[in-house]
DNA sequence: CCGCCATCCCTTTTT
DNA sequence: GGGATGGCGG
């Protein structure tokens, strides 16, 4: 069957011969020196250049990558050779797409903003499958589920197939499925053997039901946009040909971070024209846990035969002793392409390791460095501290309060996370689209009416049976005497409060509409009455949310946006110190960098390792070269002798990754707190092997150190793995009394103040009270 | 229907 | 230690 033709692109930009981008840009070839050209290296030349045939760029960290991008498009429409609506360019980020699209702005002119087909993949692959979504079992509006909207489906259909949802977590059947959607499988597709491993064998079964559950919600999953944009593909030829016709160019930004789903969704279309040009960085490929694969890179001149591959290793952002240790770091990972970083710029100053003696030292010392350089002029728009793992920034948050340190913690929870604006967002859905019963479900009883679960139930029983949506199950119910009055009657005022509401859409601005909708239904209300400490806030974000529908040209459109970009406004302009993770790093780059916690166990993360043995360590080596290339003039890493972890002090060794360093290029530093107790020596054991491999002696003797401290046979397999002892609890009977005086050896001397199991409150004579194992106390006196 | 308490888990996270 | 969640009792 042949789908329609699609209504061409709205948003295409003023036609050539109005003296639009394309006239001005060819006006700007005639000119020697095209603005898109000039000042790129004779690389970065070659790659906005290269425009026939599949290209692979190499760009490594803070090689111009999203220039060469930007202004390869702006050659493209330069070179008259497509239009922008010709163009695909996918990103995984709205961030990155918006920067992108400012910055082809800047190059070309506003009409770079108009380039319809640059996008997140996820955005991308919902416009393209709303063009032929009856061909794929929905319907063109269909509702995007979110991470929230999914699980709570998933539990309905282990609920239906009476299926413990104690045992068999919803959640726990999201992630795989959502595995097999990043791997392109559809549920016919899983093999058995892994279908198998959810709920005795019905795991397969379990995915299929939930497809099926989403075609008749009309809703499609993140992973669907992506999925069955890919079995459309597959199975329509004629569209395929058609969507392979339009794109003439194809640019993939961080292409290392492609699942495989995204990788054979684009793999389909490249065939046709074959103009696909990759830009990624395998170095940086941190994104293996949420089904990014590295391979694709590796994969990419296979697939496509002949082509260019240009590599980016000329650095415009690190002096020279950071990018050196950084160089040096990664070459320890295998299996990489294989690029060095080099800079004509100055070796500036080495990057610093500094051993402290535990997390509150390390926020302290921290803060401290950071008050000393912003008195020496250093915006704090340039610092940044980046961990591993996001309970780590709670100290940094804690210091910097005191210290009265202006901070911005980045990737905190999502605007569009919040419960009021999921519960506003819920009201609207419902408005626009009756059969949305996810969104039916979540404001039925909210604020509280009196319509509770058994209510509820009921309406359940009659929409599973006549098969029809909650709301119209509701409306049917309403006439019976199936509800009780009083239920009936709120349920009654509710449906039609939805009907009038609806009404309004066709009359109303949506955005005084959804103000109208939180009003009469009693939301806003509620929140008001909220005397606890959120409430106000939460208000706030719903006038926000108002505010920023006014810049939708309808209810529609702002839902789309909405379920696929919603991000929290960073209005402020005041200079802060950036407080984020690893991962959220990534892309960025700061004058000078923290990078705290690097310990084993920490960074890396045992999690990663247990799990993924040496893939995972070489994953987080690589979010170690991520932390140090953002850096361009200070890189600072730290590494505490004792963290509290799930609420146990424990003691912990430097991270192999400090090994990884290069001597030459890295300047050790001591906190003052570090020499405490005489252990400082233990650390300049280690330190003595700077520059070689973490099979180092000094490595081994850290090793030995912990092995001869901790007599228990749990804690001897390594550092870190003493899981099986926090368990123990009350039952375990400690060989310590209340009194007795003991030694430990991070902590020195002390007394027992607590005995719980396993885990022993202790006062130490210089390092005060911790709660601490047992293991790692010696009986003195 | 609400709120309190026990229990469980605890890396990274976009769309 | 702390937050989220779910069960149970008022």
């Amino acid at each position: 069957m042949a789908a329609p033709p699609p209504h061409d692109d709205e948003v295409t930009p003023p036609a050539p011969h109005g003296g639009g981008i394309a006239a001005r840009a060819l006006a700007g070839m005639r000119r020697p020196g095209a603005p898109w050209l000039d000042g790129l290296n004779p690389e970065q030349r070659a790659a906005v250049e290269a425009l026939d045939g599949p290209v692979l760029v190499l760009a490594g960290a803070g090689t111009g990558k999203t220039r060469v991008l930007t202004a390869r498009i702006a050659h493209i429409l330069a070179s008259g050779r497509a239009r922008a609506h010709e163009i695909l360019a996918v990103t995984f980020t709205n961030k990155a797409a918006r920067e992108m699209k400012h910055r082809i702005a800047a190059l070309v002119g506003p009409a770079g903003e108009g380039m319809p087909w640059l996008g997140t993949f996820h955005s991308i692959g919902a416009k393209i499958l709303r063009r032929h979504a009856e061909l794929v079992g929905l319907k063109s509006d269909f509702t995007i589920l979110d991470t929230d909207d999914q699980i709570r489906l998933l539990k309905q259909i282990l609920q239906a197939e009476n299926i413990d949802d104690k045992r068999w977590p919803a959640r726990q059947l999201a992630i795989l499925i959502d595995g097999w959607k990043n791997r392109g499988l559809e549920p016919a597709r899983v093999g058995a053997g892994e279908a198998g491993a959810f709920a005795e064998g019905r795991g397969g079964a379990l995915y299929a039901a939930y497809q099926q559950r989403l075609k008749v919600l009309n809703a499609a999953d993140f992973g669907d946009l992506l999925l069955e944009g890919l079995r459309l593909f597959r199975e329509h030829d004629d569209v395929l040909a058609q969507w392979r016709g339009r794109f003439r160019y194809m640019l993939v930004d961080e292409y290392q971070d492609t699942n495989t789903a995204q990788y054979l969704w684009l793999r389909l279309l490249a065939q046709g024209q074959r103009n696909i040009c990759c830009v990624g960085d395998d170095d940086q490929a941190i994104y293996g846990w949420r089904g990014a694969d590295v391979d694709n890179i590796l994969r990419f001149e296979h697939d496509f035969p002949g082509a260019t591959v240009i590599r980016l290793e000329r650095n415009y952002r690190s002096t020279g002793h950071i990018l050196a240790a950084a160089a040096h770091l990664i070459a320890r990972n295998e299996g990489r392409l294989g690029k060095t970083l080099f800079t004509d710029g100055a070796m500036g100053d080495k990057p610093t390791v500094t051993g402290v003696w535990d997390s509150e030292e390390e926020a302290r010392v921290i803060g401290e460095d950071i008050e000393q350089r912003q008195r020496k002029g250093q915006s704090l728009d340039g610092v940044a501290i980046l961990v591993r793992a996001s309970f780590q920034m709670r100290e940094f948050e804690e210091r910097f309060l005191t210290l009265g340190l202006p901070y911005r913690v980045i990737g905190g929870p999502r605007f569009y996370e919040r419960a009021e604006i999921r519960d506003a967002l819920a009201y609207l859905r419902v408005v626009a689209q009756p059969a949305d019963d996810l969104a039916f479900e979540r404001i039925v009883n909210t604020p509280k009416r009196g319509l509770g679960d058994a209510t509820l139930q009921i309406i359940h029983d009659h929409a599973r049976a006549a098969s029809l949506p909650l709301t119209q199950a509701a409306r049917a119910l309403i006439e019976t005497e199936e509800l009780k009055p009083k239920p009936r009657q709120t349920l009654r005022d509710l449906l039609a409060q939805f009907s009038r509401w609806s009404a309004a859409i066709a009359t109303t601005p949506h955005h005084e509409l959804a103000e109208t909708i939180l009003e009469e239904s009693g939301y806003t209300d509620m929140w008001q009455k909220d005397r606890s400490a959120e409430a106000a806030g939460r208000l706030e974000n719903l006038k926000e949310l108002i505010r920023s529908m006014e810049e939708f040209p309808d209810l529609a459109g702002f839902l789309e946006h909405v379920s696929l970009v919603m991000e929290a406004e960073t209005g402020d302009q005041a200079e802060r110190v950036s407080i984020m993770t690893l991962h959220a790093a990534k892309g960025l780059e700061f004058d000078v960098v923290y990078l705290p916690g690097w310990e084993e166990g920490l960074f890396p993360h045992q999690r990663s390792l247990d799990e993924n043995g040496r893939a995972g360590l070489e994953e987080e080596r690589r979010l170690a070269y991520v932390g140090v290339t953002r850096a361009r003039r200070f890189a600072k890493l730290y590494f505490a002798t004792n963290r509290r972890i799930h609420g146990l002090w424990q003691t912990t060794i430097p991270s192999r990754f400090l090994d990884d360093l290069p001597a030459d290029h890295v300047e050790v530093v001591e906190a003052e707190g570090a020499r405490f107790g005489g252990y400082a020596a233990s650390r300049f054991d280690r330190m003595e092997s700077f520059g070689s491999s973490y099979d180092t002696p000094g490595w081994r003797r850290a090793q030995d150190r912990r092995a001869a401290a901790q007599p228990s046979p749990a804690a001897r397999r390594g550092p870190l793995t003493i899981e099986g002892e926090l368990v123990a609890k009350s039952s375990a009977v400690s060989g310590f009394r209340q009194g007795a005086r003991v030694f430990h050896l991070k902590f020195g001397p002390g007394t027992v103040a607590l005995v719980d199991g396993n885990k022993l409150t202790v006062d130490f004579d210089k390092a005060g009270r911790k709660m601490v194992l047992e293991s790692f106390l010696q009986k003195t006196g």
